[in-house]
DNA sequence: AATGAATGAGGGTTCATTCAT
DNA sequence: AATGAATGAACCCTCATTCAT
């Protein structure tokens, strides 16, 4: 019984836990850190406020948990897709293409992670940034190899390329969501991926 | 003698105007909006609190009319920029580097049109893309006459590669300096258009 | 059976009731009434809040509770102290020796007698001195008699010189334990018990 | 100019001060601390509660500033009455009368100080103690001058003797208060330095 | 015109109490 | 009978805005 009762509670607090953060995610994406009421909140999950201050320290502890969430899971997400391919380049498209589905699918997130990133610099940057190299040092090895194949310019900085990629893209999807979403996802899909590998120019080596 | 009065009244007005957006352009950026207290930009400006409400209707007014005062002044380098080139690739790339120029010496700014740009939303973004169509709207048509002269790939959409050019210029400032400028800005820059014209990919086509 | 169960249910219900009076004394003790927290008293009773509130109608109730128990006991060694002598004088000498033995055993609720009694003023005081007076008029008797006997002096107002006795005594221990039992309590009690018969001054009628 | 508004603004703000921790020394001696609400005591102040914020920090700096005043107020007095005798018994009757005179006038404070001490413990009793010992010692010397010249028992430690007094004076004043007076101050008094000089044995050794 | 004292609506957080299991 | 999850009234504190001087 008591193993029982003990996984039952465990169960709920895990349900209430993604209840609140799902209702949050929302929230806090509408409305910034700041804006963002703990009784909106709470009236939206259909629960007391007081039940969210049982789940969740404070309102900052709540926001950082939606990040560190969306972290995890977005890291999740990246690896996968990278571990799927052989070849370099068809990773990094597949990583492109899992940051883009991941963010078209929680496109709460988009906004959590840009708009507020400076609100809470010191103190969260560490978090974020230990969930981020962590996968970030994958794709460097990827890219690596790939110059190393000779198919990336060897002259490019893959550091800094990397970030470039990744600004594209978070930005690229936080425009998307904050304009409406008037172009499609998926076209522009191809156009980042094309002008991320061959630019916008005409070859003219040929 | 009322004539020079009334300049002289006139110029006291900008002045105190400028000295108060100049001292809340860095205290937004450093807080964002909602953690920027009126108290403080009137401590730094070395003015009563009440002065500011004197120049400024509220706290949104100053806030946004820091961001129209950065809109205008960038509009005006971009188009300067342009101006000075006749080939269409040369002036994009002028205007790459007014863009990088400009938040290079007013890095206030980056932050405040970045993460705040939410805060406001609906009301906002009118204003926003106010300024900020007028000036790409004359990129669009550079872009255009690119692509007639065979220089820009024919698919490309200008408007989205544009749109991807803004925010990868936006994203990467932005990202350079909260990370607190550890790469240089200049070395970026020569990336960043590499990519933009030619992509990532080794030249295969030779 | 019936008779039996009735019996072993009260007997329950008692030791429970004991079992969160203690602790309670000493949490209440510990950080004064508003400070406690009930989930506190719970946790160290190894009891769920819910039966807290089973056996103490609400939090006041509890306290009082802790008071009247007090009360009811110090009341009960005070008179069976003085019913064991003749003399008044070491009637007298025996109730300041119960008081200080008790609260050296009970040092809770010296704290709670004293800096929690306004908390509660006018409701409470009437069952507090319900209690004290029923006591006090005891010593008050024996104080009478002594008188008569010519042992005290005639002059002083009985009723004020116990009131003083009792001030001493309390406000003794709380200081006593307030400070960390600095000083020892027994020759602390010859003290007092000298100032309060024959005061600090040296017997000049010799 | 300057000059005049700058004592004109001291002025106020020591005005304001006064006027707060008068109506808050009533309302905290009539509750405690914890049943005080900051609200009330700006009503009764005919203030705003911002108002209350802007000269006191928070609650908890609020009620120690009250705790400041008393205990330096009453220090001044006590060290003012001994220096108007010569001999040290008088000195002692004179700071006697001088305690009770004062909680005689701020009958707010001894509540304040009895059922609040433990509240706050270690971080104000060293305030406490601060003020409390610079006036002690002065008394003790007193003692020590009066043990010396024969007055006093020699036995008698007069660190003890000086607690005992304090105690007694605090803890009457504080039964009167509570207990609304019914005995004259003055007539206690008389009765607290007799007991405290003589005892309330009967002489024998005539 | 400039000031900063005063204000109070607003929102985060706590915790006594309830009640379904 | 025992529990502890849920609740929301209560209360502290902040800060944008006003206005008398």
């Amino acid at each position: 019984m008591k193993i029982t009762d003990k996984a039952k509670r465990k169960e709920l607090t895990q349900m209430r836990q993604k209840q609140i953060l799902d209702v949050a995610a929302r929230v806090f994406s509408k409305k910034g850190f700041a804006r963002t009421q703990v009784d909106e909140i709470a009236d939206l999950a259909g629960l007391g406020k007081g039940t969210v201050y049982r789940y969740f320290k404070d309102k900052k502890n709540l926001f950082l948990s939606i990040v560190d969430r969306g972290l995890e899971s977005l890291k999740d997400l990246a690896l996968e897709a990278m571990a799927k391919e052989k070849e370099p380049l068809d990773k990094i498209k597949k990583v492109i293409e899992a940051y883009l589905k991941f963010f078209e699918k929680h496109s709460d997130l988009i906004r959590i992670f840009i708009h507020e990133q400076s609100e809470f610099q010191k103190r969260i940057q560490k978090r974020y940034y230990q969930h981020y190299y962590e996968h970030v040092n994958k794709v460097e090895d990827v890219f690596r190899e790939a110059q190393t194949l000779g198919l990336i310019k060897k002259k490019i900085n893959h550091r800094l390329a990397i970030a470039i990629l990744t600004d594209m893209l978070n930005s690229f999807i936080y425009t998307w969501q904050l304009t409406g979403q008037k172009y499609s996802l998926s076209e522009s899909f191809s156009l980042i991926t094309e002008i991320y590998f061959t630019g916008i120019l005409e070859q003219r080596g040929k």
